[in-house]
RNA sequence: GUGGCUAUGGUGAAGAGGUUAUCACAGCGGGUUGUGGUCCCGUUAUCGAGGGUUCGAUUCCCUCUAGCCACCCCA
């Protein structure tokens, strides 16, 4: 007791067999393991932060079955031909953002970076083009990218998407953009969608055409990466924000002077639907989204904000896909579909309504203390009359003091202390305290759930009449 | 993947090349063994890790790691 062992930090690695020796304390606290920490581009999301989550989670089924979209869930782990194949070789989701690796059995597999090509493939797989069509899908979950971490940018970050498969009407685009505004707007985030339609796949090879020939004659205005852009993906250039792009953007090929008729027809339906809705749009001729797949529609949502726009602070976005079902080994199937970052969402969340700074215990109206181990005993078996009851009540058993359990009574925001000690479990009675009046009166053991009902009652109905007894 | 900045107890901060590293909040324990919200006391850090410079570094230098910011890109 006299010496000053000081506790070492609990090591987190496995109960070392080399122990044993004699090890002064300045020695073992040398030793002490480091505590081990989240993975890169990886956090925790603590107890704190779950009533966002819960809301945006709400919000995200509320607003499927309201649109009638029907859960679906995908594994995290798929066939990484599928994504090389679906999103695109040269984007930089798969060149460089995929969790890879080889299994034994020699398969390569994947994390999955984004939900829309696993849900195309659920939906090929399982013959829903025999539904009836349009298939409506919503998914939620983690997504993985191996980016270098930011603010707003994780490893591991949440989407919530929503796919309408088998539909090529304009009407499903536009109703995609209006599902993502409203959830935005019902988070209390207001948005403005930024939408561009890239066309057809010819339509686009076409452009893209012009596009590289354009640039090309200023190739000499180039950066090394951009020109290596040029080759690969020539599209990717337009939203560059190197000032000498920029500046030639002014001039560039605009994509829709070069949409076919049916693809210009299609979204100018697309802005009359957000129109009639009325939900806030920006054309933005330089949105063409980092994944191959899209065609047509293509869209993103900001938050409306007066502080300068960062550069990774789209909310979420979508388009439309009609040729990822043939990509992918189905049939031609037109489809739309769009996701949410709910990681952005959540701070976004977060910064209008910041988490109180004390973090309290959850409230209970009720707690249970106890004395002695006789008393214990009887109310480890009343809390469980209470339960069955289906009053939540606090407890803190593993406490002997009494002082301290009355203490974290009062942070749990109790009205009512059950005291049961020893002289009581010989009554049969319990010490019902009002904590807020600090009286208190003895009650039989058998009544007291009867009581604590009578008065929970009695205070909801205090509350609502504003009856002062 | 590239560049810049940062790294002090659970949290938020302060600090100086040199014997006991400050402050607040939170946590835990206690203030005579059956009672809370106030108050008082105690306790909680070898200053991210490793290496170097120095008589001596937590403070200077290097490497690593992580975070932040920008780019790339995206959610």
């Amino acid at each position: 007791m006299p010496n000053k062992k000081t506790p070492v930090k609990k090591p987190t690695a496995k109960p070392a067999s080399s122990e044993g020796g004699v090890t002064t304390a300045s020695a073992s606290s040398k030793k002490a393991a480091q505590p081990l920490q989240v993975v890169r581009g990886m956090r925790d999301l603590l107890p704190g932060d779950q009533p966002y989550w819960r809301q945006t989670n709400a919000i995200a089924e509320k607003l499927a079955s309201a649109y009638g979209y029907e859960r679906i869930d995908t594994p995290i782990v798929e066939d990484t031909a599928l994504f090389v194949r679906g999103v695109g070789r040269a984007t930089d989701i798969v060149e460089k953002e995929l969790y890879s690796w080889e299994t034994l059995g020699g398969e390569s597999l994947s994390l999955r970076p984004e939900g829309t090509a696993s849900v195309l493939r659920s939906y090929i797989q399982h013959g829903m083009l025999n539904m009836p069509q349009p298939v409506r899908l919503w998914y939620k979950g983690p997504m993985f990218r191996h980016d270098r971490p930011q603010s707003g940018r994780f490893r591991q970050f949440y989407q919530a998407g929503y796919e309408v498969i088998g539909d090529a009407d304009p009407v499903i685009d536009a109703q995609l953009i209006i599902l993502g505004y409203n959830f935005l707007k019902g988070l209390g985030i207001e948005t403005t969608v930024r939408i561009n339609s890239l066309g057809t796949p010819e339509s686009r090879a076409n452009y893209k055409n012009a596009l590289v020939a354009y640039f090309r004659s200023k190739k000499a205005k180039l950066s090394e990466e951009d020109k290596k852009r040029l080759l690969k993906n020539p599209l990717r250039l337009l939203d560059s924000k190197d000032p000498a792009i920029v500046e030639l953007k002014a001039e560039a090929p605009q994509i829709v002077d070069w949409l076919d008729e049916e693809s210009k027809a299609h979204f100018m339906r697309v802005l009359e639907f957000l129109d009639e809705v009325g939900v806030p749009y920006q054309l933005d001729p330089y949105l063409v989204r980092g994944l191959d797949y899209y065609t047509k529609t293509v869209f993103e949502w900001y938050a409306n904000s007066d502080d300068q726009e960062l550069s990774q602070s789209a909310l979420g976005g979508g388009g439309r896909y009609d040729g990822l079902a043939e990509l992918l080994g189905g049939r031609p199937t037109p489809a739309a579909g769009m996701s949410l970052g709910l990681d952005r969402i959540v701070s976004r969340m977060k910064e209008k309504n910041p988490p109180s700074q004390d973090h309290r215990m959850p409230q209970v109206d009720v707690f249970l203390a106890q004395l002695g181990e006789m008393g214990r005993k009887r109310a480890l078996a009343l809390f469980e009359e209470f339960r069955e009851a289906g009053i939540p009540v606090g407890e803190a058993f593993s406490k002997a003091n009494i002082k301290a359990q009355m203490e974290i009574a009062n942070k749990r925001g109790a009205k009512w202390a059950i005291v049961i000690g020893q002289k009581e479990v010989l009554d049969g009675t319990v010490q019902l305290r009002d904590m807020d009046a600090g009286s208190q009166e003895i009650v039989d053991v058998k009544k007291a759930v009867h009581e604590i009902k009578k008065k929970l009652a009695n205070r909801n109905g205090v509350d609502t009449s504003s009856v002062t007894v």
